[in-house]
DNA sequence: TTGTGTTTTACGACCTCC
DNA sequence: GGAGGTCGTAAAACACAA
């Protein structure tokens, strides 16, 4: 079977473009985990590859409508738009519908993970409110494709972009995050396509146009940097300290929500895929655990107090976060 | 806009384990 | 001795009521 996927490279068609911060605030909270209500995932359109190092990966991805030949991913079944939802699957990874991406969505993708989104509906003002939706007859197509024939459990890059169709209007990715810069020298985030791929690029507005998006979108893997990030110290009268971008924090948590301590080899590959030291993905895990013990606690009292128990001798147990047994007695 | 409380990064002190 | 754990805390960032 071979299908040709579509693959977006888009701008953002808003008037307002909104970072993806903004949009994984709005239906995936990354402090509570609650999974988005079904409807949330037509907020947005998401296009994901894969050309570099592991990682591990929530996907969303929702097809432009005119490609009515995309096939339709079985597991996932829109709830009401039969034709419109399909996740993707590159080199046999899968992707998810947005209403499971806490639930059943962890993907261990083997490639780099680049992401680029357009969004196709202003927000909702509640994520069941679908009343200012835009129409599908209202969704942009992206100026460029790169397509992806599927076959035998793998998608195939052409390695051809489509001939812009008339050029959008310029759009600035002014992030306030993550100056130019800072991210340039940060690491090597900027590999969306494979070396082979890369002398073939033609050098087209698209494809500048592309590697503009791409710059921006690792923008979002890249934190408010210090002011001065070479002298190695980011507590600084400057800077006291960075903040972590949307996707960072969630690729995070979906770590934190697997195991409460990371491995030697996942921190290492989370370092990589988040542009993040090894040391601030410790320490991150660190203070999430003390978070938890610190919620965990608020919780027991409240309960106890509920419960009008006396006896509350023991009530600073560390329950909510399980420490290695070599620390429990430390602790 | 401002004051205030909470959350998020980052670190030092101190500890255990290997 | 080094790595990484907890605990406590500084200060920036954020949320929100007034």
């Amino acid at each position: 079977m071979n299908t040709n996927y579509p693959s977006i490279v888009s701008l953002d068609h808003e008037s307002n473009p909104r970072l993806y911060e903004t949009s994984y605030n709005s239906y995936s909270p990354y402090t509570e985990f609650t999974p988005p209500t079904v409807t949330s995932k037509l907020e947005a359109f998401d296009y994901n590859y894969w050309p570099g190092t592991p990682t591990t990966h929530n996907i969303l991805a929702i097809p432009p409508p005119l490609t009515t030949n995309a096939t339709i991913d079985q597991m996932h079944p829109s709830p009401s738009t039969s034709q419109t939802l399909e996740t993707l699957a590159p080199h046999g990874s899968s992707s998810v519908y947005l209403s499971q991406i806490n639930s059943t969505a962890t993907i261990s993708a083997t490639h780099h993970h680049h992401h680029i989104h357009q969004h196709l509906h202003p927000a909702a003002s509640s994520s069941n409110d679908s009343s200012n939706w835009l129409p599908p007859t209202e969704y942009q197509t992206p100026d460029t494709y790169r397509h992806y024939t599927y076959a035998n459990n793998s998608f195939y890059d052409q390695s051809q972009w489509t001939t812009p169709t008339p050029s959008l209007p310029s759009i600035k990715f002014e992030s306030p995050y993550s100056p130019q810069s800072y991210f340039e020298s940060s690491n090597n985030l900027d590999q969306p396509l494979s070396d082979s791929k890369a002398e073939e690029e033609p050098s087209s507005s698209s494809y500048l146009k592309c590697q503009e998006q791409q710059n921006w979108f690792k923008s979002q893997l890249t934190p408010t940097p210090p002011k001065n990030p070479a002298n190695g110290k980011t507590r600084t009268r400057d800077k006291y300290r960075i903040v972590y971008t949307d996707r960072q924090r969630y690729e995070l948590e979906n770590e934190f929500s697997v195991s409460k301590y990371i491995s030697i080899p996942r921190k290492a590959a989370l370092s990589s895929a988040l542009a993040l030291s090894e040391r601030q993905i410790k320490i991150w895990f660190q203070n999430r655990r003390a978070k938890e013990r610190k919620l965990h606690k608020k919780r027991q009292n409240i309960c106890s107090r509920q419960l009008n128990n006396s006896t509350d001798a023991d009530s600073t147990s560390d329950a909510g976060v399980e420490s290695p047994t070599y620390y429990q007695t430390y602790a």
